[in-house]
DNA sequence: GGCGTCGTTGTAAGCGTTTACATTTCGGTA
DNA sequence: TACCGAAATGTAAACGCTTACAACGACGCC
């Protein structure tokens, strides 16, 4: 009774009786398993009449290839990663979005985990992904620990780092210059007449885009002559509420700066409503800028003048590069995409009277 | 030459050539496969010495698990999908943050998707999730084509509808009556004085939560013996844009309304802008209220009257309430949670020139 | 007419785990 | 000392798919 014995032991082990598998579609179109697999992915070599017996059988099982086993067998798990700092902010929603979109039309899905702006929980949430079999991974920014760059590298996992340009690392990027856009931003300013700017920045430990953005009105500064009064210089984590709070020190000095630059849009968004509360008059008193151009951005009141980032174009550029490298077709080290400065009604000339103080 | 042949086959269909696996942790830990296998899924039955040894063989090699071979051979992929309207406000983020939170302290992964309140885009979404294998699902909402339902009942994938309340629907749900909270808003604003009531609601086709808000007010007018006047219900798309717009259109009429109920938050931030660019007194002509409590409603000016959700409390439910699921424990079919009305500036009595209209 | 080619289809060997079952080990007991 | 049961470990068969290779015709060429 050895026979059966086994067969009962298959049967018992089953545990979703019914989800049929690729023998059963074979079997149901009298084909064998490999022909039923090539309908599924090379749907060309196999001929018309075979395939949609096989296609017909699909549909009547209702069945749906097994993820797992597909990406075992095919050693390729059709998912790309991508790890941003926070869910919480609308910024990295629209290129993932974008990015999500190319990916499934080339059957990828996009894995996505959030990081907290916080670089071991980045390092964790990468090796979980790899665990998962990942097949590309989009990471946002280039500062982060060597060794997480080292697994990427020992797992040979491509990747690829947004919002940021760098030509001239050894790590692939698709973004911008944040350095500088930063220093278009504050020339713009200067060019203005002001020449007493504060920033409100990010926090810049950890996050490069932050420290290359101050790093950019820095050497506007520099190039002009100029540099930051002491104390001009603020560092907030991204919220409305630190922006206010920022913002409220800044205006406690005397004088006050003329122009406040915030790292992002987030920032600017407190530094507005903090001086509508204090009664400054934007730009009147003093100019604001944001960094990003979210969708509220051209709703506030002053309208904020900003740096407009393309992240859905980052988020398709990405998806492809990762495409490519995954096909094993060449691709480019750094690319830099267009932002632009749109103007609005948060800046404009600085007070007269400060121009007598100098 | 029939052996070396064979090896040699067996070297040329290998990839990735480092990649370690447990046969190579095992001999290394000369142990067997199951041994290294158990140490990873239930240490505590095995003895510690041969543990340790295990422990130094895969830290020596830098071995990774490979996920699909363990979803495969466990019929258990350790992770959960969630297919969210849109990922581009922040509404869901926090709920989503909170459940992977959650998860991951299970050993699960997120696999996030997002639909673009598009019924059919979900569909699509969820058929690739359950082909990833996923062991259970997050939806928003309860309002989808029974397709979707029959899906997830074929494949055995247990569910649970979020941001609403059912109990006596067939489906699980964890969230709130947005009809009985849409009342508590309406009967506030009655309450106050306020009879000629004006709604901006989400799209309420195929968006159960939107509708459900809409029905609240009207029952709300109702059981004071009111009604909307003609005109007073606007449906809008998710954007402020769309709020502003929204909101104009109610203020052209004449009478105006003394107060707008906006479905949701970024509804009323863009009808809060527009009566500041149309010179509307908020809430000295008009009343707005929203609906979510996001971090822009208290920084607004004045800030939001809105209704307070506990999104983050939801997601770890939702998370809780799958894992219970998947290890096959006793769950509840539904579950309400407390959501509180946020009274702040932006609504106040109606001005007292309206008394005198009726 | 024989032969090499090409286009289709089938066969079966993996892919890297988990886990049922068999086997060994070990402490304790009679 | 022999023996028993429990605990620890090993063996090997799945898991559901992909794909290298074999097998088979049909076809065109010399």
């Amino acid at each position: 009774m050895a026979g059966p014995d086994q067969t009962m032991r298959k049967r018992l082990r089953r545990r979703k009786v019914g989800r049929p598998t690729l023998h059963h579609v074979a079997a149901a179109a009298a084909v064998s398993t490999a022909t039923v697999s090539r309908c599924l992915n090379a749907a060309e070599t196999v001929r018309p009449e075979l395939r949609e017996r096989v296609q017909a059988a699909i549909a009547e099982l209702g069945y749906t290839p097994h993820g797992a086993a597909r990406a075992l067998a095919s050693q390729r798990a059709r998912t790309i990663g991508a790890v941003i700092p926070t869910l919480d902010n609308a910024i990295f929603a629209t290129g993932i979005q974008a990015m999500q979109d190319r990916l499934s039309g080339a059957g990828y899905t996009l894995l996505l985990a959030s990081s907290n702006y916080d670089a071991a929980e980045e390092l964790k949430q990468v090796e979980s992904l790899i665990e998962r079999g990942l097949d590309g991974l989009m990471l946002i920014g280039e500062a982060r620990p060597p060794e997480l760059y080292e697994l990427l590298e020992r797992k040979a996992v491509p990747y690829v780092n947004t919002w940021t340009y760098r030509p001239d690392s050894r790590h692939p990027s698709i973004g911008f210059d944040n350095c500088g856009a930063a220093h278009r931003v504050a020339t713009y300013l200067i060019d203005m007449g002001h020449y007493d700017l504060a920033m409100i920045a990010g926090i810049t430990a950890g996050n490069d885009r932050a420290a290359e953005r101050l790093a950019g009105v820095r050497a506007a500064l520099c190039d002009r002559g100029l540099a930051f009064g002491p104390g001009r210089v603020v560092e907030a984590p991204y919220s409305i509420g630190d922006g206010r709070h920022a913002l409220r020190r800044l205006m406690a000095a005397s004088p006050r700066p003329t122009a406040v630059i915030c790292g992002n849009d987030v920032l600017a968004y407190g530094a507005l409503f903090e001086c509508h509360a204090l009664g400054v008059p934007v730009p009147g008193q003093v100019s604001i800028t944001g960094f990003d151009d979210l969708e509220l951005a051209a709703e506030m009141a002053p309208a904020l003048t900003t740096m407009h980032v393309p992240s859905d174009e980052m988020g398709r550029l990405a998806a492809e590069y990762l495409l490519d490298r995954i096909d094993g077709q060449p691709t480019t080290g750094a690319t830099s995409l267009d932002i632009d400065l749109i103007i609005r009604g948060s800046t404009g000339s600085p007070p007269a009277g400060s121009l007598l103080n100098p």
